[in-house]
DNA sequence: GAACATGTTCGTAGTTTTACGAACAACGAA
DNA sequence: TTCGTTGTTCGTAAAACTACGAACATGTTC
């Protein structure tokens, strides 16, 4: 019955729009964007949220492809994933006709 | 407890984002992008589901403010809401660090 | 009026999301 | 060993999401 179904860009695109669904998400991506890296502990001092939804959204990111995270014992040390983040970037220009991509349909 | 909250463009970011986040939701809105309008049945053809799921997408869309419909009998026009749709394009420029926008103003 | 065409809304079901406290794991320090 | 710090995971609960068929609303046509 699935003769018609979603490009894998719209498939990716949605995935990512989806990781960025929530203001949580889009605080940690904010910040992390701006220091490059840092620990959880930052993360959730600017945050209004408890350690375990703080820990929930990061682990949503980072199934999402978005970020990165490593264990620096005792803490843990969160990066933006810049390849993902790149793909999610060149994505949502192409959605949006933004100058970054040439192509008229999504770019590669 | 409600001292750190997010910004109102964090919070406009991820209700456009949320929109978005849907494979059939980015189908419905890269189909209006390209014809600038068009009716029900027309974005129905073109989707793996049901009428009433796609009626379902498009509320939520029009909820979001992106799209906007009006009755056209006995059809339904559909289109992209210009005004919004600026709006969330110049959020995720700036959110993705794209051209579009210069730094803080906003840009155009 | 009766039949049809186009979409929306209702009711339902199963899944996912969001949030929290409590418990846990890992490790360095006392 | 015991304590303290840093985060994660577990268990739970309420809400929201996704999808569908059935029923409905509206206006056109016969």
């Amino acid at each position: 019955m699935r003769e018609k179904a979603y490009t894998a860009d719209q498939e990716r695109l949605a995935r990512f729009a989806r990781a960025m669904g929530h203001p949580a998400r889009i605080a940690i991506l904010d910040f992390l964007a701006r220091q490059e890296c840092c620990f959880f502990g930052d993360i959730h001092e600017v945050l209004p949220i408890s350690k375990a939804t703080v820990s929930q959204h990061l682990k949503e990111l980072k199934e999402a492809g978005l970020i990165q995270g490593e264990i620096e014992t005792p803490k843990v040390r969160y990066c933006i994933n810049q390849e993902n983040w790149a793909i999610a970037s060149r994505l949502f220009a192409a959605f949006w006709g933004h100058p970054i991509c040439k192509k008229e349909s999504y770019c590669e």
